[in-house]
DNA sequence: GTCTATATACGGATAGAC
DNA sequence: GTCTATCCGTATATAGAC
């Protein structure tokens, strides 16, 4: 086992951990301990604590902004690209829904230039979406509504479906894409 | 200035704080700083940082249990029933939008029967939307989409409204159910 | 690569003076 | 009601043996 996989199976234990208690209530040796060795051997393989978080966070942070970036030259209607971004956030929700919680809720424990990095980037994903979605409505595929109204209301859904996707248990990805998509479009009424 | 009303001031303080850094991330020193005093002198109005969680998360716990049951008792149609829990949530969180974060965030860190009691209050407050939503699909009033991906759709939304709220400003109250009430019953395409 | 031992800082909380 | 002083537990992190 080298030290690159050993880094890996330690983000994964801490993110893990993180999603039940959150950052500030995991303890190095709370993460040892999961891990059947001792807090002070944790730091052969990371530098301390916030590189775990730092890693964790900017690694799923850049998979967001290259979906954003995939969407965006997909070269499809405003309509197309939103249902894309759904898929995409549905996607990386199934493939990584441990490390979800700590990208959602700490975030502001990041330090320094991976604080500054990780608001730029979520910034410029906001934007990116509310241009699409103001785009759909300018050229009427979307309804006239106050389009900040709808990129949180959909942004709002697609970042806590890490909270009940695994609760749910076993909804396939498909038919989950395709409920979604339709229940955010086009409403339940 | 009273002992009650001192103990509603270092809620209000923690909340804020709890907002920004997360339960754990705040001490007792950080609280008695904001409030000017040292943290020795918050013990003579609370018992500990546990009494200022659970006094915050309970207090709301138990405002959204009472709306849902007055929501029940209204009388109306499934329909009117899923806008008045929509305008409920949107009154509550306008009205302590400070304190909504560690309600979302910080449940966790409830000990004993402070957390097994929000537990069930908030097990009970999904079972009673999910109620409202199965009664809709079935009388026709809501197409015959998935109730869970319905319920969570406009839960998320819902529960994390007090992010952006505050930051997209003085958005006019009525304007903001109205906009929210269009957008997740009728959709946006 | 993991261990034991330890440095150092900070957390919640209490005692007792004013 | 607030203060100073302090107890005691736990946190991150490092040093050095194996």
């Amino acid at each position: 086992m080298n030290t690159a996989t050993r880094k890996e199976e330690i983000v994964a234990v801490a993110s893990s951990l993180f999603k039940e208690k959150g950052y500030n209530a995991v303890s190095m040796r709370d993460i040892a301990q999961e891990m059947g060795i001792k807090a002070a051997s944790l730091y052969n393989h990371i530098s301390g604590k916030q590189e775990i978080l730092s890693t964790l966070i900017l690694y799923l942070a850049r998979k967001f902004t290259s979906g954003m970036q995939a969407v965006i030259d997909s070269g499809g209607t405003p309509l197309d690209k939103i249902k894309e971004v759904i898929e995409m956030h549905i996607d990386i929700t199934v493939n990584h829904s441990e490390a979800l919680a700590a990208l959602n809720n700490d975030w502001m424990h990041l330090e320094n230039e991976d604080l500054s990095n990780f608001v730029r980037m979520r910034e410029d994903y906001e934007d990116n979406f509310r241009k699409i979605i103001k785009q759909g409505i300018e050229e009427g595929d979307l309804k006239p509504r106050h389009p900040e109204v709808i990129l949180f209301s959909i942004l709002s859904t697609l970042r806590t479906l890490y909270l009940w996707y695994q609760k749910r248990g076993k909804l396939d990805v498909n038919v989950l894409k395709k409920d979604m998509v339709a229940v955010l479009l086009e409403g339940i009424v």
